[in-house]
DNA sequence: GCCTAAGGGG
DNA sequence: CCCCTTAGGC
């Protein structure tokens, strides 16, 4: 069972490196972000040729998230239930008896700025969701890029980016009270190594330097946790022709 | 001795289709319009790494112009000597002792437009540039995106294009005048076929369906028709990954 | 349809 | 740096 989060930096741009990693990687469930791509103009056809489902929610030139599923994919929710719902930035689903939320979290552009509040508010907002949806003894699986680098070891310069609204005290307070509702982070369990990162800034060759930062998550509920039996970044998708600026993160689980 | 025309919608974005094409066929000389590229821009270095020498006048977005010769280019003049002189729609240059005139013609807009006045009147001033500059028995060699296909065997409707600022009576006159001054269309010299076009509206998938016009051309003086063995189209270019909407004309002397 | 540009976003 | 949009040209 393997399950995976990219943030592609628009689906029609990136068609051709999802196949690919589809084919190739044959994960269970496929959780991408920044689809960037109206409803009406995804990809259906490319996706309709292998043996992938999918539920997915856009709107014109932001946001926009999509899941992709070797198995049934019911009870397809988006957004949240209370305005504004942000319905291209969250999808619920249940797949295999697992209920998967896929996000893409707002990233907050200034610390001063109002966009930034409503980030905060995002976290806040996306726990109360989470408590009346579910229990934390639940099978759950939260994936996406959560615009938040949880600890220094998560990105290249913790000192100078502390403060960033991807590295910023108030987030990761946000982030772990969602987190302690019962949500462990997969990766960080497997892996304590440094330099570990899903996002680099296409300005600086941040790649080429490893500047880059750990946005992209798979958190899970203990009764999964116990479960996975590997998590770890792909970068091979950063080798392609027009890579986006993320990469995939994967885990696996016995079950 | 090759000379081609070559209209690439873009130097930059055809670099690659242009560098294979000069290895391949090893021309003489290519001339390209719609380089749409400024002198500060263009991308001497990838030709600084073949055998051809260039001279080139562009500007932004629109028109440009440039020869690649494996000879030396003599005496390059850019635009009309009155004014307005389009410098980024014709390069006069010397090569081998024969004088080369190569033409990115304005395209005209509409028949009831001020843009179809300026093509009608450029194709006087280019008239009286030849009387100026040159003797009929002079060997020149015209080319370039003319904007007009000469006959109805260049156009894949002609009823229902007549009228149309590339197959008009008007423009028909105003080449007839030049040509008359003491140029042969070489293409039509050697190949009498019907459907032998150099472009092909990118919209309606004209290329697969051949809803071409003949817009390219290599015209000469008698004395050099009488040395021409060959004139044809290449197609190839057109099934590249990014083709131009035009393909190259090739003329082929013994000299 | 495919090029260009300029402006917003990260 | 690379994505999006809109607008203009052909």
């Amino acid at each position: 069972m393997k399950i995976a989060s990219f943030n592609v930096n628009s689906l029609r741009v990136r068609l051709p490196i999802v196949l690919q990693w589809l084919a190739e990687y044959q994960p269970n469930i496929l959780c991408v972000q920044e689809t960037k791509v109206q409803d009406n103009d995804f990809p259906i056809e490319a996706f309709d040729e292998t043996e992938y489902r999918y539920v997915f929610k856009g709107r014109k030139s932001y946001n926009g998230v999509a899941i992709f599923s070797r198995n049934e994919i019911t009870n397809a929710k988006f957004g949240f239930e209370d305005e504004p719902k942000d319905e291209a930035r969250l999808i619920k689903a249940e797949i295999n008896g697992v209920s998967i939320v896929n996000t893409y979290i707002p990233q907050g552009y200034l610390p001063e700025s109002q966009k930034f509040e409503y980030k905060l508010n995002w976290f806040s907002r996306l726990l109360a969701f989470f408590e009346k949806n579910f229990e934390p003894t639940d099978p759950v699986i939260w994936v996406g890029d959560l615009n938040v680098a949880p600890q220094p070891i998560d990105v290249y310069d913790p000192v100078n980016l502390s403060g960033h609204v991807c590295f910023h005290p108030e987030v990761h307070k946000a982030l772990e009270k969602v987190l302690r509702w019962g949500f462990v982070d997969v990766f960080r369990m497997h892996c304590r190594e440094p330099g570990q990162y899903t996002f680099w800034d296409y300005r600086l060759n941040s790649f080429q330097r490893n500047l880059g930062w750990r946005l992209d998550h798979i958190m899970v509920t203990k009764s999964l946790a116990e479960k996975c039996t590997a998590c770890y970044i792909d970068k091979q998708p950063r080798l392609a022709e027009r890579p986006s600026d993320h990469t995939p993160i994967i885990a696996e689980f016995d079950w």
